[in-house]
DNA sequence: CTGAATTTTCAGTATATTCTGAAAATACAG
DNA sequence: CTGTATTTTCAGAATATACTGAAAATTCAG
């Protein structure tokens, strides 16, 4: 199971790109071999492909299960464990962001809420109570339109994506608001 | 500018997130007491705000520049900088996510080209190329909304998520697909 | 049961990141 | 210019994270 140069640069890029998604560079890679093989690989395939080790390995393909990224399944008449992650790629976006969303957005809601329950809430200056409650309007509504949006399918979704940007572009007559500044890269 | 209790725990909070975020702790603090305060800071204040080396804050300030989410401004009379965070919290979000796209999105979308560019790639297996024509295709789709996306103002954006989310319970009379397991948290 | 195959755990090590204080650079009032 | 206020840089220390190999735990065929 070493890897072609083709896909091991693909491998690399996500090892890197695994890294700032919370997951570390072998993760990521683990995941990306993951992604590009055909069949459920067992660890020590893994271990050939990345060149780390085994133990390494163990502990990746725990916190893959852990986000729900892969799959675990096994071959008749092998006791060993295999991998691999869903054939829908849509599914494998959904679960990311579902992951993200769990990670990320959920625990500042309960922050922000946990503030606003709190004794010493009517003490704190205006201002700084106006930014909190906006900021917990604003994550409110975003969470709403993904969890209506959370089980479309993906023929669905592509309608809907172009709709929203067709919509929005008509609405756009009016003169646009400055839009942020974008960085090359 | 000791930091009132309720406050304190909002900046400790988006240290946590900022990490995840990637910035790491100190500048998510950074930019969380920028984020609550009326006025514009100088570094000393956020130095004692929150009990950090000025160094660190110094070079936290300039990462978020670089991020594009401070505004450095002068008060008259006074040889300090002042920073402060956009008073449109909309606007905040927007370069966020133009920031993160920057960094996760348009380089994967470059490897992903790259890759189909390859004088390798006709070689690679037929699974693993679909995979990663499949995987660019996901991604321009969402590229291309997020642009047109791009520009709109809140109030229409307001409009354009409840309108999607409507579609969307509309279209959904057909029998769902299995949705995603979610995860407590 | 027993023991071979396999996976998991974990203490110690290696690596990477963040933070600090001191020194250097910059900015500008007088 | 000179000197003071301010910011930036950077080498080294502190901390946090990731990785390994060896040992322990688990699984299951015989």
């Amino acid at each position: 199971m070493k890897l072609p140069a083709l896909q091991q640069k693909f491998v690399i890029h996500f090892g890197e790109m695994g890294a700032r998604w919370g997951m570390n560079r072998t993760v990521g890679q683990i995941y990306a071999v993951l992604f590009l093989s055909e069949q459920a690989l067992c660890a020590d395939e893994i271990v050939t492909a990345l060149g780390v080790s085994r133990s390494n390995v163990s502990m990746g393909l725990k916190e893959l299960q852990s986000w729900q990224l892969v799959h675990l399944e096994h071959q008749p008449g092998d006791r060993k464990d295999y991998f691999s992650t869903p054939d829908d790629l849509w599914q494998i976006v959904m679960t990311l962001v579902e992951q993200r969303k769990a990670r990320e957005v959920d625990p500042t809601l309960t922050v922000l809420r946990g503030l606003q329950m709190d004794g010493d809430y009517k003490d704190t200056n205006a201002h700084a109570r106006s930014r909190i409650e906006e900021a917990t309007r604003m994550i409110e509504l975003f969470s709403r339109w993904y969890e209506d949006m959370r089980d479309v399918d993906i023929e669905r979704l592509e309608r809907l994506l172009t709709m929203g940007a067709a919509a929005q572009k008509v609405l756009n007559f009016k003169p646009r608001k400055k839009s942020v500044k974008r960085k090359e890269n």
